[in-house]
Formats: structure tokens, sequence, C-alpha cells
DNA sequence: ACCCCATTATGAAGCGATTCATGTGCGGGA
DNA sequence: TCCCGCACATGAATCGCTTCATAATGGGGT
């Protein structure tokens, strides 16, 4: 499938070569070292003969300023680091987004890194913007420990969560209530006259998981219907489409005196999988299985079966979240929290009346 | 919407006193700077007694070493910088997962960031990474223009190309191949028995676009069809689902005698749009207009209509260009051409026997 | 002719880490 | 008892840059 050819060349790792240094260059242009960096920083300064033979130098050495040197020297820098959950999920890249559009303005720039969920790497990448001076991190935590996320704040370099509300006054945040959301679905899917309901979630570390989850249950108990039974949580392998599908299959393998007839999927693309495997399989939706969704991502209106699902306002966290990050030295930090809102489609809803499937 | 409430607490900003240095950490333990540095480094080579001294004031003073530093004189990093066109698109997010994935093993770190298709911004990033030591970086280019790449490389840090082959056999590339992509597309086109199609195609300043344009046009020639006339090409305003309406509008408001029967969209996003216009102006896909997408996203299959798509492999892609980022010094760079695949669909099989949806 | 000030250039100091040549102390062999 | 070598610890030198006090230059005012 991969044609690959070879050329003859030179090896693609770095050439041996010093990279050229500010003092190389106020060499070859026959200037004080403090002029190439003032050439560099305030031209302004520099008598614009100067200044050229100075340029010159530069583009002959192929110059290349070393952006340690200058941090330790300067202090900070101008970037910011975010670490989401999932690079994969178009719910945090559209948040990454949101927050690239707000940062442009102020000119900085953005790195993302992804923690695939893993305390670890989200404590590993944090540590790396920390050690190279960014300005601040935007972080949505993978568990509900966030001890170093206050850390490095108290170190001094501005945080944020994103996705999640802040547990100290200290701390900003940007989130969207996910009690709420979870409430919202499964009030929906018993007004639509189910009572027994299939929760596909993801682990109750992640927090997102655990919230929809007690606001699930707490619709359910509202309705007076017992949680316990009513309500038929399955842990999916993986947030994921293949996760969904998984998921399902156990939930229409169980005895159909028990077996629920709707889902509340805790995202979108576990949705994308059950719808998948639902059609395969040949169950009707919403009158086999009725379907809820979360996020709303792009493509839930134009699916086979139109998806309902639980939206959050999510570019706009993400701008929300920069905005937090540099607020005036002495204003408070914000704790933001955004409503979701149900969209009702086709997967949830048989009938224009609300029909009530059995 | 949001509801927010403020903290009276500190400010989120930086706190002003100085992050404590490895001086510091020293002076507390009572040893000699090189001492703290070993127990960093080399925490062997150090007394366990002296060891425990030393991580008990770094732990009181909330010591993190400053990379800056630490890059200054070591030298390099393990952390790799990736600059992809769009962060909200599926194909690039999927690629630098793969990327990731290979790069883990090596326990390198990744960064990623987004050009939105800005030459300015790729190039500002990667000066970024690059004044930064990154160890290597993976661009897939917004224009032609991508001597800024050649020279990162060329002051010693490895470069690979992403979704564009390389112009210089120096430079290691991953790419697909983008004519036989649109020419796959529009055969398969023609062979539903289509002789006008639109392409609803982003600036021909990308590479991808243009490709695709080229691969479609030749397969029009191949068939006895002038292209000039019978390929109509729209530029669509943005390559996402608005812009795809935006660009369907076009097609549709087209005199009807001259008016293509089937659409060949850029990628899948901006299908997704089409399809979205064509539903809601009562045009049937594929007996009223055929589409086909490009990409072969996640959603593809699960649409209200099945979409026809061209497959890439994307998540090998970022392997792959992982793998290409760091050969052994000697071996000759390479230039990795992956083919793309048809899948046909609903969207633009009319008859059951042609388009299998599986 | 003289002085003064504005403009521009200079280069040493210092940022915080790593490295390495040098120092110190202690145990064991002769 | 003396000396050697080993195991640790020391701290000055160094990376490349920015900063800033100081020097050099030259033009205008008196």
């Amino acid at each position: 499938m991969a044609n690959s050819t070879k050329a003859s060349n030179a090896a693609n790792a770095r050439t041996p070569r010093r990279r050229a240094s500010i003092t190389d260059v106020a060499k070859a242009a026959g200037v004080a070292v403090g002029t190439v960096s003032n050439v560099l920083n305030k031209p302004e300064r520099v008598l614009p003969a100067t200044r050229e033979r100075v340029e010159a130098a530069i583009a002959e050495l192929n110059f290349v300023r070393n952006g340690s040197a200058r941090q330790l020297r300067a202090g900070t820098l101008t970037s910011v680091g975010v670490v989401v959950l999932d690079l994969a999920n178009p719910f945090f890249t559209d948040a990454a987004r949101g927050i690239q559009d707000r940062l442009e303005r102020d000119s900085f720039t953005l790195m993302v890194a992804g923690s695939d969920e893993d305390l670890d790497r989200e404590r590993r990448y944090l540590r790396l913007y920390e050690e190279h001076g960014v300005q601040g991190v935007i972080v949505s935590p993978a568990t509900d420990d966030i001890d170093h996320v206050l850390a490095v704040r108290e170190r001094g370099t501005a945080a944020v969560l994103l996705d999640r509300p802040s547990p100290v006054p200290e701390l900003a945040s940007v989130a969207v209530d996910d009690v709420a959301g979870g409430r919202l679905a499964v009030e929906h899917l018993i007004a639509q006259g189910h009572e027994r309901i299939a929760l596909l979630n993801g682990p109750h570390t992640i927090r997102q998981c655990r919230d929809r989850r007690d606001g699930a249950a707490a619709a359910m108990a509202d309705a007076g219907l017992d949680p316990g039974t009513a309500l038929v949580e399955i842990t999916v392998p993986g947030l994921t489409p293949d996760g969904g599908e998984a998921g399902i299959r156990e939930v229409v393998a169980l005895p159909a005196r028990t077996r629920p007839t709707a889902v509340f999927c805790v995202n979108d693309l576990v949705a994308l999988g059950v719808l998948r495997t639902l059609r395969r399989e040949g169950v009707a939706v919403p009158q086999g299985m009725a379907v809820v969704g979360y996020d709303d991502v792009t493509f839930a209106a134009e699916l086979a079966t139109p998806l309902s699902s639980v939206r959050q306002p999510t570019s706009e966290l993400g701008t929300r979240a920069a905005d937090l990050l540099f607020r005036p030295e002495d204003s408070a930090p914000e704790q933001v929290v955004f409503s979701p809102e149900l969209v009702v489609r086709e997967s949830s809803a048989s009938s224009p009346e609300a029909g009530r499937p059995r």
C-alpha cells in the first residue's frame, strides 16, 4: 500500500556543525554583542547602516536565536500550554480553537498536548510547559487529583481549569454543568416513556462521566424510579465509536425482561458506534432503542438517524478560559459554569407527539 | 447562559515571589549546587542521606528546575513540534494521534499547533519550536513555500513533511497521492454516468486542493470529457460545513442546462455541509445530486445518506512521519507515498449493486 | 572656540542549570 | 604508623542571551 523511494542523499538528522550564536554574528558584523541584541529586539535604537550590516551577518550565518538563553535571561515567554483529555475528540479540539482564537489577539502562541486521560502524562506535559516558562496553562484534568495544577499556579504560572469546576476558590475554571446535562438527557427519555435506561459511560475517575451519571440518577429518582435497577450503567472500553459498539452489544445481550429501551451515551463518538451497531443488527432507532448522545458534534444532525444530544458551548468554553488566564493581577479568579442544552432529534423521539415505545 | 461567581481571593496571575533556584535548594540543604544537580540527574552518585536532605529541601521550597537554563547548558530537549493546517480537522488530529503514539515509545513529548492555513503562523510556530530546541518538527505546510522548513533542517533540527511530498531529496516526507485520489473520485462519478461534475475546492495555494483538482481533471480528459466545461470548480469560503453549504448553493443556482449532476468535495467536512443543504432544499441524493467526499472520517458511513469518500491511511501517516524523524544519522531520507482508496456508499451510487454500504 | 547633550555603540554582569577537575575523609593493606 | 585509593562532595567555568552603566561621537548653542 505504501511505496517508498530512497534518496541517495545526506541524512535527515542534525548536522554536526554548531549553531551560530549571537557572538558569532557580532564578530562577523564587526560590532558588539549588545548591538546585535538591539537589532533583534529594539531595531529603532540602532543606526540603519549598522542594522543592515548586522542583518547581513545574520542571514549569512543562518542565525536563529537561542530561545533558552533568551528566556533564561529575560524571564518569560509569550506562549500558553494546553493539556486536553483527548486530541481526537472534537469537543476538545473545538475548545482549543476557541482558545487559540482568543490568544491570537494578544499574539500569544498556543501549544496543545493530549493526556489520553492519563494522569502521569498530564503531569509530564504540565511540567514540561512549566519548565519552559509558558505564561499560562489551561488543563482539562484527567482525574480529581489537581494538586499538580495548584502547584503550578502556586509557583507563579497562571492556570485555568477547562471543563471542570475548580474545587478551590483561588483557581479559575470554566466548565459546563454536567450534572444538569445528564439530568436533561434522562428526563427527556423518561418523558418519552422509557423506564429502564442504559448509560454507556466512561470510568468514574473522569469527573464528566461521574457527573453525567449523577444527573441521570437524580432525574430517575425525581421521576420515582429506582436508579439502582432502572439505570443500567455500562463502562465502555474507550470513549470512541468502538467503545460504543462494545457497550451496546452488552445491552442488547441482556434478557428481554431487564433490557433497557433507551441508551444515554456519555459522548457522541460513543453514540456513533451505538447507532452503527444497532443499524447493523437491525434494531430500529428509536422504536427498538432510543439513543441520546452528548456534545452535539457537527455531524450529529446529519446522521442516518439524527442524534439527540446534549449541546455544550464548546468554543465559547475555550475563549472564556483564555480570557480568564490573563486577567489583571488584582481581580479575583472566576469560576464560570455554562449550562448545557438538550437538542432533541429523531434518535430519541419516535413520533412528533412524543410517542411511547412498547 | 453562563452564571459566574467571583471568589474573594488572591489573583490568578503570578505571585511576586521568585521561583526557587538550584542555588536556593543547595543553601537550604547545606550542600553545593553540584550536589543538587546530581540528585536531580544521577541520584545513584549521591549518598542516600544527602539525597534525602536535598529532596526534602526541594519539596520544602517547591522547586521546579528551570528548563531554559537546563537546556541552555545541556543542548537539546526530548520533545517534538508539529504544525498542522487545522486543529479542528479530524484528518490532522488523527495523524497527530499517530505521531503521539509512535513518539510515546521513545518517551518524547509532543506539542501541536495549528496554522489555519496561514504561512505566517506556520513560520511563527516553527521558529518558536526551533528556538526552544525541539528535537524535530513535523509540518504540513500551508503553501508551496517550504524554504523555512528546509532552513530548519539545515540548521540541524530533524524535519519531516506531513501530507505533502517533498520537493527535494534531502527532506523526508509522508504523503498520500492526492492526484490519484481526485482521479478515483471522478472516475467513479463518470462511471455512474455523470458528465458534468462540480468540484467544491479550497484555494489552489493548498497543494492538496490543487492535486485533487488535477486528478479530477485528468480523469475527465481520460474519459473524453473536456475538463474546461465538464468540471465546474467552485472555491468555497472555508473548508468547513458552512463552506460546503455556500458552495453547493452556488451549484444549485446554476441554470439547469449547465448544472452539474454530481459534486466532488475536497473534504468530508465540506461534504457534510453539502448533504445538509441538499436535504434542506429537498434535493435527493444521489438521484438529484451525487456526492463524494474526501478523508472518510469516522462518521461518513453513518450519515443520513452514507457518504462515498476517498480514504487515506491517516493514523499510519502519523506513525510513519514520526518514524522518519529519527532514523539513524547515515540513512537516507525517505519519501513515503501512500495510496488512497475509494469507499463507495449511497451518496454516489444510485443502484444497490454499484455501491454496497458495509 | 568651547561646552553640553543627545544619539549610538560597547562589553561586563548575570540568568540557572550542568560538568568536571579538584578536594576531603575514611578504610584497609603494607 | 603511614600511604594509597575510593567514594562523595565541592564550586568555578560555561552555555547564549539581555541589560545597563559607561564610553565615544558629533552637532548646536553661546
